[in-house]
DNA sequence: CCTCTGTATTTTGTATACAATATTCATTAT
DNA sequence: ATAATGAATATTGTATACAAAATACAGAGG
């Protein structure tokens, strides 16, 4: 209710997506909560734009998974169940394992030096203790990866999975017992690419995804 | 432009809902041909319906990847080109993977009892050499192995996934030389999932949709 | 006091009107 | 003849108006 939500309108973006990254952004950062209600009129007023980009921005956060709508009743913003939750690490483990795959045959010589880049700098980012900060590091060290499969379509997927997740996670990362591991992971990770090891890779991977999965389930199931 | 589009009514649904499923029908059946524009105002008297609805239907396609706008140019039926179908299959391929392991461990008796039914129906359904009774028959077979998974989010996403390669596909079911294959393959993983040997299903699904996908890049490759 | 019902209000669903932009095609100048 | 220009047209982008449904609440009846 006390949302100050406000338009980016540098871009000359068509408004609708305008609002979409808007809204998106809103639920990513927590300041629109999972089941709170979108209500047109109200979130029209409050951007200053009609209700119509509104309606069509719903759609597309309703396909991202980021919302819900139930007709003549109205959108919601999503609300993650554990099972919900369950479901997508699911997937994502299989995804980002393929996606680790493909990085090792494809992967540039110029891909894996920004990866250790990326590496580095989540490391040091970590000792800013700002969480905001170490969220970025991190999705920036995965997103080389996921660049270097060539696969837009598999990129699209894995950015929309991570989405899902994105708003629990904040929690695991709040707790510098978890750093250690992080590295260590990161950097099995790094290794195993770096070395075009695929089984290593995957092994990786999905050491680091089943680690945030548990951390994401007891997010979930404390917030009940 | 021959396009006699009719809007399936019985329902009571948003008619943004019928429009799209409306839609998105005809792009499968073919009738709406990729790179056809997608006129709001054309469509919307064919459909009888206003811009509103339309404009919803176009954007819940663009995200199924079924249709591709830009801005103030429209939208139009998404084409595939030969490296999109590759990246979709690439995708397709590790998704039904997992889906095949966890049908390995939660299909139930009944669900395995339906699977063969469906692998019969299927069978059944070759001789009849209608395309369209052969592909539904597929889709089924398939469904049940979905469904087993009890990753609702998961067979979203397959299913997304097999839409867009659809339209393609069919020219693969049209080769009856392909039947004996089929009905291996489908046996195949049926005999996998019944021994719940979770390697043996993997490799299974894979050379299915290995198959799968040399055909339909054939197909992609002869339309350029 | 509780429940049911009906009305008022809110909210979504749909249609239409208007504005802004892109495309097309004819005209003109080189 | 070709290219550039500009007006006419078509199409999308946005706002608003109206209709239909759901919700909330008050009042009547049990």
């Amino acid at each position: 209710m006390t949302e100050d939500l406000k338009l980016n309108m540098n871009a000359y973006l068509p408004l609708r997506d305008v609002v979409f990254n808007t809204l998106r952004e809103a639920i990513l950062r927590g300041d629109l909560k999972p089941g709170e209600r979108l209500m047109e009129i109200q979130l029209a007023s409050q951007l200053g734009v009609s209700r119509t980009p509104i309606r069509e921005a719903i759609r597309m956060l309703e396909q991202e998974g980021l919302a819900v709508t139930m007709p003549r009743k109205g959108a919601e913003v999503a609300k993650m169940t554990l099972k919900g939750m369950e479901d997508v690490l699911e997937i994502r483990a299989a995804l980002d394992e393929l996606a680790c795959q493909l990085a090792c045959e494809r992967m540039t010589e110029e891909q894996l030096s920004r990866l250790e880049d990326k590496k580095v700098i989540f490391e040091k980012s970590l000792q800013t203790g700002n969480v905001k900060v170490i969220a970025e590091a991190d999705v920036n060290f995965h997103d080389v990866i996921y660049d270097a499969t060539g696969n837009p379509k598999l990129v699209n997927m894995l950015n929309n999975l991570r989405e899902q997740i994105y708003r629990y996670r904040i929690e695991y990362l709040k707790n510098a017992d978890n750093y250690p591991i992080l590295i260590k992971e990161h950097e099995a990770i790094y290794q195993s690419l770096y070395n075009r090891n695929k089984d290593d890779a995957k092994e990786a991977i999905a050491i680091h995804v089943e680690n945030q999965a548990i951390a994401v389930k007891e997010v979930i199931v404390m917030q009940g």
